[in-house]
RNA sequence: CGGGGCGUGGCGCAGUCUGGUAGCGCGCUUGCUUUGGGAGCAAGAUGUCGGAGGUUCAAAUCCUCUCGCCCCGACCA
């Protein structure tokens, strides 16, 4: 490809709308243009890499076995009836009617449709197992579109659905969709780590996510560098050892005016942040529940959930009308009517400080048992770094990461639902048992750029860069040698089929360089006079701070080496 | 859906408080010069100031209502 024959349209400036690295850079190098909200336009450029990316995922998804297919993306209601989504989705879920007034709604994803393909089309054991895929447009309405592709409304996701004549054989599969997801990331050329994740209400014996490590990841993985314990910080378990010490201080009420936080406390009473404990007071079914942890923890909402079931945080007013102080001087201790719930490490707890229930005052030296009566015990905090593995192997550290893919043991969720069945080997009916995998395509362009930039711009993974070389000639309008030179060396590149991009604009040098840079293509070569004098190339990765020379003759085997590599 | 902020040429912004003929930088067009890291000079083009209504001799500016977008907030590829 010349630049002069494609769509380039690089900004200098960064767009106010683009807070994150890989947002702004998609921007400027002409990647994407937003439509509306979370509603994105992919341009040439990032259409490429778009491309790159499925292809990537194309072709070990059809080494693992699966078939691609495509389904629509407009979906009649009456399956989501079917299967429960209808009612259980809520507002992500895009709904309209056609003109016949009938609903439908735009596809968040396909097990409707795919169960509805199955129990039509696999009604013997003898076509199963069969995992169906499509790489396709998905739509979710998010309360929040952020980020630019990252969390867009609309994207582009690869989805397979599995059948199964029995649960062995799912498991089978999940391994081989664990071992394909593997395979796709590590040809993406991104850091990722698969981790343990919800396998919520539907239950089984898995489901993991696969994360793309960056910091500035929505999400926090824990895991533990002595074993293979990898979990979303949502689902990993905080163990609690030990024992409790015995009480050694009096309980006392001692003034802390001002001072609302368990940072605060700590500071101005000269003790361990860890001595102090969290009160936070939530309302489950109109009783209010009073969650503690440890002053230097935080409390884990889904696995305080999961402890006492869906809760809101309670509002001043209903704080004060049970206890005498506002937020930041509530307690345990005289809490009349409300249900008090420790953390494990909470529990473990010794002459632990904590409010007073009274404005301006704080207890001391708070012992369990001794001083009011032993709480529930669940795990409500996230865990952090430093805590023990929950397989006993070592301890825990933090990551961040962005999901790209989750593997889902489905079993027999929406086969059941949807009246979806086979005829076994013994001619009974049974629900197919099944999975589903997915993989943010879009997601993947947007993480590998967060995971790879600098001050300059995108430093693209070879094997999804939208093009792997780029040819800059320094005076292509100009030099007759220059340019015999760059277009022979584009056409040998060709026909070893590189994706070489040939920078012929009347611009000048800077600015093809600055651009190449933004757009983050790994390997450059430069040709001048100056080096074609002496036989020579420039060769530059994206990477590297200088560039070295290499013999004119020698550059296509150069390349296809460092491409190989 | 709460909370905060922003809508002025393609992009980034000033002007709004204190009404008085719409400006700057980048980009774009043309010409000349320049040519190994986002060039210089000159001449140009591009605006219903998000939209509607109101106040006023006069509205980007004041008032009302709307629409859109961004950021922060509890299971998402």
């Amino acid at each position: 490809m010349k630049t002069s024959r494609f769509f380039i349209a690089t900004q200098k400036e960064v767009p106010a709308e683009a807070e994150i690295a890989s947002h702004r850079l998609m921007l400027r190098a002409s990647l994407i243009r937003r439509l509306s909200a979370g509603i994105y336009t992919f341009l040439p450029l990032g259409l490429r890499i778009v491309r790159k990316v499925e292809a990537i995922v194309r072709q070990e998804m059809n080494r693992a076995g699966a078939m691609e297919l495509i389904m629509p993306v407009v979906q009649p209601a009456e399956l989501w009836q079917e299967s429960g989504r209808w009612q259980a989705y809520g507002p992500e879920l895009l709904r309209f009617k056609d003109r016949h007034e009938r609903d439908f709604v735009m596809q968040p994803t396909s097990e409707e449709v795919i169960t509805e393909l199955a129990r039509g089309e696999l009604k013997s054991y003898r076509r199963l197992p069969a995992h169906f895929y499509q790489i396709q447009t998905k739509f979710r309405d998010e309360r929040r579109p952020r980020f630019g592709i990252m969390r867009g409304r609309e994207f582009v996701m690869k989805d397979g659905y599995s059948f199964h004549a029995d649960y062995e054989d799912l498991q089978r599969e999940y391994r081989n969709m664990h071992d394909t997801y593997t395979r796709i990331f590590t040809r993406l050329g991104l850091r990722f780590r698969a981790v343990a994740a919800d396998t919520g209400a539907i239950g089984g014996t898995g489901s993991h996510e696969f994360h793309v490590l960056a910091d500035s990841g929505e999400d926090a993985i824990a895991f533990c560098p002595q074993s293979d314990y990898a979990a979303n910080v949502e689902l990993a378990e905080a163990l609690a050892p030990g024992t409790r010490g015995a009480p050694r201080e009096e309980m006392k009420k001692v003034p802390t005016p001002g001072k609302k936080t368990c940072e605060e406390v700590a500071a101005l009473l000269k003790i361990d942040l860890k001595k102090t404990v969290k009160s936070v007071l939530v309302m489950h079914d109109d009783q209010l529940h009073m969650l503690l942890v440890r002053g230097d923890h935080s409390l884990n909402e889904i696995k305080a959930q999961k402890a006492i079931g869906a809760f809101r945080f309670a509002s001043e007013k209903e704080i004060q009308a049970v206890l005498h102080g506002p937020a930041g001087y509530i307690g345990p201790l005289g809490a009349k009517g409300v249900k008090v719930v420790a953390d494990r490490r909470v529990a473990l707890m010794s002459d632990f400080v904590c409010g007073a229930n009274e404005e301006g005052f704080h207890l001391t030296g708070v012992n369990w048992g001794r001083d009011l009566p032993e709480p529930e015990v669940a795990d409500i905090r996230n865990v952090v770094a430093g805590d023990p593995s929950p397989d006993g192997q070592g301890k825990l550290e933090i990551v961040r990461g962005i999901e790209v893919g989750h593997i889902f043991q489905l079993r027999t969720k929406y086969s059941a639902a949807m009246d979806a069945t086979f005829l076994d080997d013994q001619g009974e009916n049974r629900p197919f048992e099944m999975g589903c995998y997915g993989i943010g395509v879009t997601r993947i362009v947007a993480a590998a750029i967060e995971q790879n930039h600098d001050a300059k711009g995108i430093i693209f993974p070879a094997p999804i860069a939208p093009f792997e070389v780029c040819i800059v000639p320094i005076g292509y309008q100009k030099s007759a040698a220059v340019r015999e030179a760059a277009d022979k060396l584009y056409s040998d590149l060709q026909k070893e089929n590189i994706d070489v991009l040939l920078d012929d604009r009347e611009e000048r040098p800077g600015v093809l360089f600055a651009d190449m840079d933004l757009i983050g293509i790994p390997h450059r070569i430069v040709l001048g006079d100056r080096g074609l004098a002496a036989g020579n190339a420039e060769y530059k990765a994206r990477r590297d701070e200088k560039g070295s020379d290499v013999p004119l003759g020698q550059v296509v085997s150069f390349l296809r080496e460092r491409l190989a590599a």
